[in-house]
RNA sequence: CGGGGCGUAGCGCAGCUUGGUAGCGCGUCUGAUUUGGGAUCAGAAGGUCGCAGGUUCAAAUCCUGUCGCCCCGACCA
């Protein structure tokens, strides 16, 4: 491809819309533009990246054994109604008429969609197991899209879903796409965990994330220094360990806190560590309020919280909600004389002489003891996970904390959706079972976000080759020179020859423009080609990623840079 | 939906407080000189000031409504 005839329109400046790095350098390098708030179209070097990521997905889908089908974006309402969904999914779901008025959807996911032709077409365990999968546009109304393709309405998502005659069936299903991720995410050069995860709304027995390391995303997890163990902290199961001596309870006293609010302020104020006071919150749960008590040190994990209660809702009360509940307000509740149940994190138990609020504006107690002044409902594992935290698994190592863009996740169904949507299959006695189900998903358009997200630096986006819209850029530093031009059109040809995904910067621009654009737009390879080098037969070749050039002599380039592109693509 | 911010030329912004000829930088077009890290000079094009009402002799500016966008919270690939 010439430069002088791709549309690439980059930016010197940063849009203004655009807040997190992936946003911002896919939209200054002329690879995406927006067209409604969470849509976004993509220019050429931009779908050039998501075909290779939809490539190495498509590649190692195949290899694990399953098949591309093409299922509709837009589904009828009955196949939701079917299983439930149409009323659950709520707002999420762009839901539209047709011209009789009856009511469909633009697909936010394809479980309703598959089980339905599965169900009708295979009847047999001698059909099973079976692996489906499609590459495909997905609609869900966030209440908040944002960060560019991070977090869209319209996204790509390679979504699969298996068929197995039992959980053991599952279980090697499960397998094979635990492994053809890795090789997925290996393949293009991200840096990613795999770790425990929370099922969520998509209900089912196991369920695991693959993380793409970076600073800035969205996801939380903790990962064991001592074993193997890694989980969303979402997830990862806090086992109580005591702080400090257990000391004497104390008597318990009541103390005037006045405008102390926050734990850092009341601990302060009573000279306290935040680890010997609590906090209490306030919860609804499907409309019933209750209580829930976790160390002044910790945070809650709603989550948890609302797995614990089997909730299908669950918010945080407001502050007047909660004052005529308990009788005071944010920064002063605690356990003693509340009228709600209860529920405490297990490391409360191990607490003793604690402070936490009165239910009673500005005033704390002090000594307060488990047993003695107050008894919860329950002990209960809701805290969230944090660096430092003793292993679940290993109970030796000590967990460390990181943060990721979840760009795969993998669920094992079981017979929710077979049930619904009446997948069942013969077996060899004769008997009718339902089918077994994982469903696994890719974000295609969210893992060439994360891979900028991750990759990067102040001049722009460094792609891994595997993933790079073109592997090679050929820069003559001046083309109204005849030798550099000859030069860089013959070395054009003779990569392009040598199956180089190769781009030629022809364009009329100084030197200056055409280096800044090859490094935002993050092409891996560069080939200089300059008056100093070309003399002595040479070209320069330089890695986006390294500060020097190496020189190179033009009959050995096309060699040179295979032996480069090679090294770079992991397998 | 709650909280915060913003809509003025393709992009980034100023002007609004105190109403009176719509401005700057980048980009674009023409010409010249340039050509190894976002050139210089000269010229030019380009805007219903998000939209709709209202106040006023007069509205980008004041008022009301509305639409859209961004950021923070509850959702998720």
């Amino acid at each position: 491809m010439r430069a002088s005839a791709l549309l690439f329109p980059t930016l010197r400046e940063d849009p203004a819309e655009a807040e997190t790095v992936s946003h911002r350098l896919l939209y200054r390098a002329g690879m995406i533009r927006k067209t409604a708030g969470g849509i976004y179209t993509y220019l050429p070097l931009g779908l050039r990246v998501l075909h290779k990521v939809m490539q190495i997905v498509r590649e190692e889908m195949d290899r694990a054994g399953s098949q591309e089908v093409g299922l509709p974006i837009i589904q009828p309402s009955e196949l939701w109604m079917q299983s439930g969904r149409w009323a659950v999914y709520g707002d999420e779901m762009f839901r539209l008429k047709d011209r009789h008025d009856r009511d469909f959807c633009l697909g936010p996911t394809h479980e309703e969609v598959i089980t339905d032709l599965v169900s009708h077409e295979v009847h047999s365990y001698r059909e099973l197991p079976l692996l489906l999968y499609q590459i495909q546009n997905k609609y869900r109304d966030e209440i908040r899209p944002r960060f560019g393709l991070m977090r869209a309405r319209e996204f790509i998502m390679k979504d699969l879903y298996s068929f197995d005659v039992d959980e053991a069936g599952l279980e090697v299903s499960y397998q094979k796409m635990y492994e053809a991720y890795c090789r997925v995410f290996d393949r293009m050069g991200l840096d990613y965990r795999v770790v425990q995860a929370d099922v969520g709304a998509i209900g089912g027995a196991a369920s695991h994330e693959f993380i793409v390391l970076a600073s800035t995303g969205e996801s939380k997890v903790v990962f064991c220094d001592g074993c193997s163990y890694a989980a969303n902290v979402e997830k990862s199961e806090c086992l109580p360990e005591p702080r400090g001596e257990r000391a004497e309870p104390a008597p318990l006293e009541k103390v005037h806190t006045p405008g102390r609010r926050t734990i850092a302020e009341v601990s302060e104020f009573l000279g306290l560590p935040a680890w010997q006071t609590a906090k209490t919150l306030v919860y609804v749960a499907d409309g019933k309020p209750l209580a829930v008590m976790v160390r002044g040190d910790r945070e809650l994990n709603e989550i948890k919280l609302k797995n614990f209660l089997g909730a299908n809702e669950l918010f945080m009360a407001d502050e007047a909600w909660t004052r005529e509940l308990t009788g005071a307000g944010f920064g002063s509740l605690g356990p003693v004389g509340l009228q709600l149940p209860l529920y405490a994190d297990l490391e409360v138990e191990l607490m003793a002489n604690l402070a936490a609020g009165a239910n009673q504006d500005d005033y704390h107690y002090v000594n307060l003891n488990p047993g003695r002044d107050f008894t919860p409902a329950a002990y209960v594992d809701l805290r969230e996970a944090e660096a430092g935290d003793l292993c679940p698994s290993c109970r030796e190592g000590r967990l460390a904390e990181t943060r990721g863009i979840e760009t795969g996740h993998i669920f094992k169904l079981g017979t929710k959706y077979s049930q619904a949507m009446g997948a069942t299959f013969m077996d060899e006695t004769g008997q009718e079972r339902l089918m077994v189900m994982g469903c696994y998903g890719i974000g295609v358009s969210r893992t060439m976000a994360a891979a900028v997200e991750q990759n990067n630096d102040e001049n722009g986006i460094i792609w891994p080759m595997a993933i790079a819209p073109y592997q090679v850029m050929v820069v003559p530093v001046n083309v109204n020179n005849a030798e550099q031009r000859e030069a860089a059109e013959s070395i054009y040809a003779r990569l392009q020859a040598a199956g180089v995904e190769v781009l030629l910067d022809d364009r009329d621009e100084r030197a200056g423009v055409k280096f800044k654009d090859a490094d935002l737009i993050g092409i891996p390879l560069r080939i200089t080609i300059g008056p100093k080098s070309l003399a002595a037969g040479k070209v320069e070749v330089k890695r986006r990623r390294e500060a020097e050039a190496r020189q190179v002599e033009l009959e050995r380039v096309v060699d040179v840079v295979r032996e480069l592109i090679a090294a770079d693509l992991t397998p």
